[in-house]
DNA sequence: ATAAAACCTACTAAAACAGTAGGGTAAATA
DNA sequence: TATTTACCCTACTGTTTTAGTAGGTTTTAT
């Protein structure tokens, strides 16, 4: 399951991605706008802006704006930037990989199953981008 | 990510599938061979037997056994009994489906994406079963 | 200078996770 | 029928994660 972090960061990366012509946008309008707390808005744009997909100006005529094309932009990276892992163990993530203290890798049959099934979701999520999750739109 | 309770879950669920023909299992047994809490998995066996995945037999020469042949249990099944939905948000879940208060069903892009992402776990969560992930074994 | 805006640190309440503790109850064997 | 075996059940506990809140600091345009 996504977090609540993770779903506000697509939100307001769609808002984003609606407004990319328009210079910085505000936190505090993206916060109005799509119902998010402003403070924990602010946190997560801060990561976003830390993991490299937001760019930021402070003072007046400040705010956030994308510092890559919208098609630029994998949902696995948002992803794996707020929620950590896409795979459902450690020991089958490409990106967060920890050795399995509880079966031998190679022969565990879990992992080999765990593995096809982590492929399957990066074949879609480093495919699939800002841009397409803009398709008529995230409303609210 | 998999809870530990679904992973041991899937330890103990092997364990039972290599002594399929050997009757009753005790929960001490498969605690100890698989380096597991006993008490948790008596918590765990008891929720698999609910769902109707264990049948279990009182006193002296009891236990738990596997109720299904290995392959018609598959690893979905196990998965949504113990910790929940598979996907990514409750818009998207077919078990566990919730409405989503922010986004327009059908015109949202991120639900479209995300039940693309579902439809490619399941596909292979619903068609491995336990027989597959006994493969060479899950070892300890 | 001053106002606007992002930035940073620290704290908190609630839920989920990962167990523990300690008996109760049913079924076999003797 | 007595006793042991082994599953069944309830309640509690400590830790971590989630989802925020509060309040002050720094930077920038005017």
């Amino acid at each position: 399951m996504l977090s609540k972090k993770a779903q506000y960061a697509f939100h307001a990366l769609s808002y984003l991605v609606e407004r990319a012509d328009e210079g910085p946008v505000l936190i505090s309008k993206i916060a109005e706008e799509k119902g998010i707390s402003q403070k924990f808005l602010e946190a997560i744009l801060l990561e976003l802006k830390r993991g490299g997909i937001l760019g930021s100006k402070k003072g007046k005529g400040g705010g956030y704006y994308l510092i890559k094309a919208p098609n630029e932009v994998p949902l696995a990276r948002v992803i794996r930037l707020i929620d950590g892992p896409i795979a459902l163990l450690p020991c089958v993530s490409l990106n967060y990989y920890e050795r399995c203290d509880t079966c031998d890798e190679g022969t565990c049959g879990l992992h080999n199953v765990l593995a096809e099934v982590r492929d399957a979701n990066l074949k879609i999520l480093e495919n699939k981008t800002l841009a397409d999750i803009q398709r008529s739109g995230l409303s609210r």
